[in-house]
Formats: structure tokens, sequence, C-alpha cells
DNA sequence: GCCAACGTTGGC
DNA sequence: GCCAACGTTGGC
């Protein structure tokens, strides 16, 4: 099981059009960058993923699944990127917000904090039960 | 194959 | 709206 975190500007895709989407979850494509391709083909299916809004918000709102693995992204003609498709698993009962990530010894390392342009990246598990807890999660 | 110019992302 | 970081493009 490995972790992740995926970035979405809320005006483009939000985590309530997620939860929407309920069970059959939604493709997440839109990926135009080598780094971030490399991560969502390593991701499995299972693997959870935090959603994290960009620009407005600035915060991990919620958790995701990951339910198919990477295949070809129809959204790009050159064929070259791919795209997984995930699920709203649960929200975050009070979202972390990159401040207090920047100000988190333990977080502050994060590749969110140190690769902000990067739209999928890893995360260790220690960040993520760092996070979760944070986030008001029970386990 | 190097590197300058340019474009995009995202925080502030 | 500005700017820093970084990826991509194109001339040589």
């Amino acid at each position: 099981m490995a972790y992740w975190l995926i970035k979405s500007e809320p005006n483009v895709w939000s985590w309530d059009q997620q939860i929407k989407k309920g069970a059959t979850g939604e493709a997440w494509t839109g990926v135009r960058n080598h780094t971030a391709k490399q991560n969502l083909e390593a991701m499995k299916k299972g693997d959870k993923a935090f959603f994290y809004h960009s620009n407005e918000g600035k915060e991990i709102v919620g958790i995701a699944e990951v339910i198919r693995e990477a295949y070809p992204d129809a959204s790009d003609k050159t064929g070259k990127f791919v795209c997984v498709d995930v699920r709203a698993k649960e929200p975050l009962p009070r979202p972390v917000t990159l401040a207090e990530i920047k100000e988190d010894a333990k977080l502050k390392a994060m590749a969110l904090v140190k690769y902000s342009r990067l739209s999928v990246q890893p995360v260790t598990a220690a960040e993520w039960e760092h996070i979760c807890k944070l986030g008001g999660m029970k386990k």
C-alpha cells in the first residue's frame, strides 16, 4: 500500500464534485508532467491519496482511493500521458492547510512544500498518519 | 547536446 | 498581479 497526494484546482475539479461521483469514481486526467506521470504509473489499485485543493483553499480536504491503475489519458492528443481512476473515500473532519504543513516539523519536508508545482506526489507512511491525525481522522 | 527564452503553475 | 521554480522549446 502506497500513499499519494493529488492536487486539483477546486474551480476545475473539486472534492465536492468527486464525492458526487460516488463509488464510480472519476478519471484523474490532465497530467502533463513526466514526474507526475511516473507517479501515476506507480499507483496501485487500493492505494490512498490525499485530495488537495490548490490556489483556492490550499488545504487537504479528503482521502481518495485508486480504483483503476494507469491507462492512456483520452484527453491527451499526443498519447504520451496517462490517468488513473479515483473515488472519494472519506472527507477529513478538519481540512489540513498548507500553512499548517509548513509549520509542522514532521511535515515541512513534504514534496507538497518542496515541489509545489508537482500535481501528483508520493506521501510517506509517517506523513500520512500525521496528517490523518491533524485532520481529525480516528485512524 | 547546451543553454537562453519562454510558458505554466501555484503561493503570496 | 507579481514572482519564483521549474519544465519545455528551439537556435546554434
